[in-house]
DNA sequence: GTGATCACG
DNA sequence: ACGTACGTGATCACC
């Protein structure tokens, strides 16, 4: 029989120093929690034992240790965003049905080398689990080690037996003791033989055997005598350091085998934590899902079991409609509505390519609440078949992005473990229809949640709304230029090859410049440039380093030039090339809760990342155009962030400067630099601006100085400076953080919420960036909510007025809008006034458009 | 799959 | 003492 013995406190530790800090939304860590069980897992999928103990040392010192501990001296105490997720994983463990051996004044190791030696005496085969290698001493022919480390958030056991160790240390593995008496460990307070380090003791233990071998012979053996003198200085520490690194192996606990076997998991409780601890992957893989039951208190006695049935279309329609609410979730493919199954509350039901009349019939009436789980794909479906959305709506994943939005992932499952949301019991293997029995309990408690929050008018009034102009902005698409992308392409791809050819001559010889690794060798190895900074991985050849060697080594700017196009052609040409549908548009997809700030981003491609901030990359602007007979109105948002936090601050001189209409960045320039608005320089003005941007990011002075290139003291001159004039800016500033900490999260103006957990970190950096996220996100989030609302209200108004218009992007300043020529002006105009209009503020909103017939020409 | 780099607001 | 502005996504090299 096999004994897996876990070194509970090693493995913890390992986990939390592998995996980057991780938080629920409530605070609580979870990094060592998760490496535990993801290290356990793969433990115990490699061994497959028949008993498992997990082992954790119990401070305290009893008589014993008295001395034991003197010497050891203090451990150094374990962080306490660590020591908090100790109780946590012990109460998994149990709930899980495992054994927890702990001993009063006893280390984990010792425990691990009392089981291991219970194992040899009764012919058992012993696997020891831990990170610490000084449990290698232990291995014999039935025990074995995996040392287990987590490196970049992954699992790795390695197999250390008798064979593996003489490789490694040329030594048995009792002998690893006695290198180590020599060596010494400072970690663990053994003294060893001082000036004898790993190699020297390694190689007297493979000589000479022991410990006791040596000193009996000290006079006679061959070594140096500088060796030879530091043993016998040391001889009293050597013995000693032998008897502290030497593993207690009579630990008086359970020996009996028996008492390890794995219990039955408590499934309901270990789902419950792992759910509060938001594992919601790992209850996925450690198999403790059983099909749609979602466990919890509720369930056992409210679980309901609903029957399923597939059924004609022609009947859908009046048992939906029966009720007041249609509860569904679908599939959808490109024009139709592949499956969807409704919960009509006595059964489920499924049905497969709805006809348009069907559609019409449930998603049209009016007297209905619709009830859904991610409703872009459904708006822009319906879109499709020429059907309308009537009633009122819900929609659970938009939902649950307000209460959260720096969850990972918004699916039902999750969401109903999240919730702790009482399940209904399916007998189906149809995705859809075992999510959709869970949505009726999940909705109710999101409803709950969100009224609570006051995020109603967020979420029925921006959000949804929203989802249905990003599904027609999906299905329109942007018209592009293929030809002209492909030609641009062709001559960047020259030039390319030119600079390439330069490059080569410059440094001596031929490597891959896209590869940091090896243009690093290159330039700081080869041609010896001087090293500025490094990464984790080697040297640091980013663009702001590269500009700090400029005149340093002429490959230098080339090096800069080809990065600059080969990020152009492979980017945008090859990339944008790629996307391009067989309508000759492309069609972006916008997500609506990725961000944590309440921004919509776009993937496949990514729209809002199309270069426009040098000339030459600007060019591709023009490869993005309007159709035959019409043209882009383009409008972009003057200063949005910076009027929201006059407002949200309620600072009276940002205030007062924008009701003037001034330039924002001169007249700072003017309160910073104390002189009258006419004296100001244009690098005045541009400092100004810097100082702008930095204080909406939560801005030091160290990266001012940096970004705008004056001394650290002249950038804290200008910050104090601007906090002086703005005051309500430098209130607000002080407060925010404050209140976040108290709260817990920070807002903005419609309620979106961002939670902080990493304001209570103890990790300097963490907090500090937890601060400059409360000062930053209410300003961005409010933005974002303000042009959200303005889309919004275009849209409506295009459709109102019977104009052939749509909205095709928006760059979250910035929107665009296809128009037939005649309509061009009056849709300036639409846009100028619901985007000026889409709130009041204490400050007035700017935005200015322009037309033309490509983006490049649109854009002012 | 992760890190480095660089494109945007 | 220590690291250094907020929010994204795509591509490439490399393990």
């Amino acid at each position: 029989m096999k004994l897996l013995v876990l070194d509970g406190n090693s493995i913890l530790n390992r986990a939390y120093y592998g995996i980057k800090l991780l938080t629920t939304k409530d605070g609580q860590y979870t990094n060592g929690i998760y490496g535990f069980l993801t290290t356990f897992e793969k433990v115990k999928e490699l061994i497959k034992p028949d008993y498992v103990a997990i082992a954790f040392d119990l401070k305290k010192p009893t008589f014993r240790h008295k001395m034991y501990e003197a010497y050891k001296g203090q451990r150094k105490g374990m962080p306490e965003e660590l020591a908090q997720q100790m109780p946590v994983l012990k109460e998994l463990l149990k709930l899980l049905g495992y054994k927890i051996v702990v001993c009063q004044g006893y280390e984990a190791d010792d425990i691990l080398g009392t089981l291991a030696k219970a194992c040899e005496e009764t012919g058992n085969e012993c696997v020891l689990a831990t990170g610490d290698r000084d449990s290698l001493q232990l291995v014999s022919p039935s025990v074995t080690v995996r040392l287990t480390v987590t490196k970049m958030g992954r699992p790795e056991a390695t197999l250390y037996d008798e064979v593996q160790i003489m490789e490694t240390y040329g030594v048995k593995p009792k002998q690893l003791i006695d290198i180590k008496a020599i060596q010494g460990d400072t970690s663990d307070n053994i003294p060893g033989v001082k000036g004898i380090g790993q190699k020297g003791a390694a190689d007297l233990i493979q000589r000479f055997g022991n410990l006791d071998y040596i000193y009996d012979n000290i006079d006679t053996i061959d070594v140096k005598p500088g060796i030879r003198k530091k043993l016998i200085e040391d001889k009293e520490s050597a013995f000693l350091s032998r008897k502290l690194g030497e593993i207690y192996t009579d630990v008086p606990i359970e020996k009996d085998l028996q008492a390890y076997t794995p219990q039955p998991a408590d499934t309901n409780g270990a789902v419950r934590l792992m759910a509060k601890l938001e594992f919601f992957s790992l209850i996925e893989k450690m198999g403790l899902r059983n099909d749609a039951v979602i466990t919890n208190e509720v369930t056992q006695e409210d679980a309901v079991e609903k029957p399923v049935e597939t059924i004609d279309t022609k009947q859908l329609a009046d048992m939906v409609n029966k009720n007041d609410r249609a509860v569904f979730i679908g599939v959808y493919d490109n024009k139709e509505i592949k499956e969807i199954a409704f919960d009509i509350g006595n059964k489920i039901v499924l049905c497969n390519n709805m006809d348009k009349k069907t559609a019409q019939a449930i998603f049209e009436n009016d007297k209905t609440e619709k009830i859904t789980h991610n409703i872009k794909p459904l708006f822009a479906v319906l879109d499709k078949m020429g059907v309308g959305l009537q009633g009122k709506t819900f929609d659970s994943v938009l939902g649950a992005y307000l209460l959260n939005p720096s969850a990972s992932g918004y699916d039902v499952k999750r969401l109903s473990e999240e919730y702790n949301v009482a399940a209904t019991n399916v007998d189906s293997d149809n995705q859809a229809v075992k999510a959709v029995a869970l949505m009726d309990n999940l909705t109710t408690i999101l409803k709950a949640k969100i009224k609570e929050y006051n995020q109603t008018n967020l979420l029925h009034n921006i959000e949804i709304p929203l989802a249905q102009v990003l599904a027609y902005m999906e299905n329109t698409g942007f018209m592009v230029d293929r030809q002209g992308i492909r030609d641009y392409g062709e001559k960047l791809q020259g030039r390319i090859v030119e600079i390439q050819q330069s490059i080569y001559t410059a440094v001596g010889y031929e490597f891959n410049i896209n590869s940091p690794k090896q243009l690093g060798v290159a330039l700081f190895e080869k041609l010896q440039l001087p090293v500025i900074k490094k990464t984790k991985s080697g040297y640091s050849t980013g663009a702001e380093i590269l500009e700090k060697l400029i005149d340093v080594h002429p490959s230098i700017p080339m090096i800069l030039e080809y990065r600059k196009l080969a990020k152009l052609k492979s980017t945008y040409c090859d990339g944008l090339l790629k996307v391009i549908g067989d309508d000759g548009r492309i069609h972006s997809s916008f997500n609506q809760t990725e961000t944590r700030t309440g921004r919509i981003s776009s993937t496949e491609p990514n729209l809002q990342n199309i270069p426009v901030r040098t000339d030459l990359g600007r060019e591709l602007r023009r490869f993005f155009v309007a159709k035959e007979g019409c043209v882009l109105v383009d409008a972009d948002y003057s200063q949005i962030e910076l009027r929201v936090l006059a407002h949200i601050a309620k600072d009276e001189v940002m205030t007062q400067a924008f009701k003037d209409n001034n330039d924002i960045h001169a007249i700072t320039a003017s309160q910073v630099f104390n002189m009258p608005l006419n004296m100001v320089t244009p690098i005045m003005r541009s400092r100004a601006k810097a100082v702008n941007f930095g204080i909406v990011y939560g801005i030091g002075a160290f990266s001012l100085s940096k970004d705008i290139d004056v001394t650290r003291k002249e950038a804290d001159n200008y910050i104090k400076a601007y906090l002086s004039h703005y005051s309500g800016v430098d209130e607000y500033m002080k407060n925010i953080a404050e209140k976040a900490r108290e709260d817990g999260y920070v807002e903005t103006m419609f309620n979106r919420r961002r939670y902080l957990p990493e304001l209570n970190s103890s990790n300097h950096n963490l907090r500090s960036f937890g601060e400059r996220v409360a000062r930053n996100m209410p300003i961005q989030g409010t933005a974002a909510d303000i042009i959200k609302i303005a889309m919004i209200r275009v849209s409506n108004r295009l459709k109102k007025e019977q104009l052939e218009s749509q909205l095709i992007l928006q760059v979250h300043d910035e929107l665009i809008v296809e128009a037939p020529q005649h309509e061009a002006m009056r849709v300036a105009m639409i846009l100028q006034e619901e985007m000026e209009n889409a709130v009041t503020l204490d400050v007035p909103l700017l935005a200015e458009a322009s037309i033309g017939k490509n983006w490049y020409d649109a854009k002012g």
